[in-house]
DNA sequence: CTGAAAGCGCTAACAA
DNA sequence: TTGTTAGCGCTTTCAG
């Protein structure tokens, strides 16, 4: 029993303890090169009994190789993200990198300040959802000249690689698929996030397809905050109030899809003939409601895994294709006419 | 433009792009001693037009400093633990530390394996779910020779510290509220998770308290894997049908407990009349159910705040209470009769 | 207010 | 198979 302070191990303390020297207890820590079992076997038994933990700053900075993948996404607080980190997982576990996940709340300096932070660790690559970024995001992710990929969207240009949908194209398909079952009094009800730039993109291909089928979105409903299962009840509830000949309602996720469903079951209104309903995202979560909701897989943990892969591949200085559109598909559900 | 292999920028770079010793950029770029303004400026200048991202690595092995809290929490994919998160990020953001995630999914093993790597990494402090570690990793916690407060529950010996609440107390405050209204006969739905501590906390002190009453758990019912509200749902008809006199089922987690009360409202049930219905967590996610379930809040972005207080204060030498029962409220909801 | 020297704990490269 | 030497890029310490 000491009173020293507190002082970590080093790999002195491990050779001084086995009377081997610190360069082959290195060795044997790393399984690097050839070691004797003898003397592996002394090393291992004195590392342990010391309760030694290496250090890997210093081992970094010796090695200029650091196995961390820095992961950047918005949020934590929704279905989505926590998906595409396990597809990330999956992938990652079967090498010698590890995720480091950073949050943004969907504010760009955030973003910056983040990605500085993850940077000056010297990550072996990122992972960053969006295109969007600032100019000096940007910069950064070029001057890291580590593998960047971008995910979770693919309408724009990447800084290097990009993996995800198109939520331009989703949000056209989900018009046509409205359109081609009939309906054409369409609302529209989403998050009010002008920095949500996939809610936006979909929105926009949304209201495009619309337009060439010469229909035009009636009324829309933005909100912010609480609980999104009670806001689509809300909002759809106010929307009806307001436009009652409303016949189709589109909701940016199947949260307040949802609530919107839950509402207007509770109103015993038809759905989906007398309303048709869609969301986004095919969270799994709401299987069990009772009707299902028409929605459209965004792909996420598949984002996850194509992007990991494409860090690993490069990272080992493989080929890999550094652009890849996933495409998700739509689930008509209980609440959207086949036709 | 160069054809240089890449090579990150260094302080030398900064230093001689701006005509100012290594030391004296350092001083600059982390606001440290007296630096004129005229230096400072020039420093900046030239660092921002290279754009210098200082190197951590190199930082912390020479200041023995290391700005990272790790954070041990067995999922992402619950509303649960996001939310300690963010009670943890809330505090740590006015502060210089900044927590690094890592996810156990239940498994000891994993949880050992997650804790070497951080701590390899030197962190300031750790923040882990649960009382229950391996040795191995108890050991490890003891040594590191910093902070260390585990959270969600405080059934238990802490190695350290401790933030949470008594999930068995939970467990016997719910029965107690279900007898006293007057329920009698009563199932129990959960996780099929032998290593879910904190479920298994609240079950046990859920049956002592209905021994207490005289009353045993007639029925129950486990499930793994899955959509929680769709299993709720299965669950529920499964056992109302082996067991069709129950008046009461208590669910170990509120998304089974919400899938259990959409079917007992689509069979035309009568809740809580006929039946009476119970989970935990206090999962906001559910605001907007036809009925609110009856529910015990766990306190998590309490948890998650007061346990990123230990940790500033012990990094700063300040004295703190280390250990810290939460009080969970019953929230009756209109699913359990008020008496 | 600024700089020079020493070294944090480890690993690459080379020598034995 | 093992050991020695020289840094990795920064900060501490001490001297100007």
């Amino acid at each position: 029993m000491t009173t020293d302070a507190h002082r970590s191990l080093t790999l002195r303390d491990v050779s001084e303890a086995s009377g081997v020297s610190e360069m082959t207890v290195s060795r044997v820590l790393r399984n690097r090169g050839d070691v004797s079992e003898a003397t592996r076997q002394k090393v291992l038994q004195a590392a342990k009994e010391l309760g030694y933990v290496p250090n890997k700053i210093a081992g970094a900075l010796a090695s200029q190789r650091v196995n961390l993948v820095a992961v950047i996404i918005p949020s934590l607080s929704n279905m989505v993200f926590p998906e595409v980190l396990s597809g990330i997982s999956e992938v990652l576990e079967s090498t010698d990198l590890q995720p480091v996940v950073g949050v943004t709340d969907y504010m760009p300096e955030k973003e910056e300040k983040v990605l500085y932070e993850m940077l000056s660790w010297r990550p072996s690559g990122v992972i960053i959802a969006g295109l969007e970024h600032t100019d000096a995001a940007r910069a950064m992710l070029r001057a890291a000249g580590i593998p960047v990929v971008e995910i979770m969207d693919v309408d724009g240009r990447p800084v290097d690689a990009a993996v995800g949908i198109s939520h331009r194209r989703a949000g056209r398909e989900m018009a046509n698929a409205i359109l081609k079952a009939g309906y054409r009094r369409i609302g529209f009800l989403g998050t009010k996030m002008p920095l949500d730039h996939r809610a936006r993109k979909r929105f926009e291909g949304f209201t495009e397809a619309l337009a060439k089928g010469g229909v035009q979105v009636e009324d829309q409903e933005f909100y912010s905050g609480g609980s999104a299962l009670a806001k689509g009840r809300e909002m759809t509830e106010a929307m009806l109030a307001r436009s009652p000949d409303l016949d189709f309602l589109y909701y940016s996720n199947d949260m307040i899809g949802a609530g919107g469903l839950l509402y207007l079951l509770d109103q015993g209104i038809d759905v989906p003939g007398q309303i048709g309903l869609a969301g986004f995202n095919g969270v799994e979560l709401l299987q069990g409601l009772p009707r299902k909701l028409a929605s459209m897989d965004a792909c996420r943990r598949e984002s996850g895994r194509r992007a990991a892969e494409i860090i690993t591949a490069r990272v080992n200085n493989e080929d890999v294709e550094s652009f890849v559109e996933l495409s998700p598909t739509i689930a008509f559900g209980d609440t959207l006419k086949r036709r």
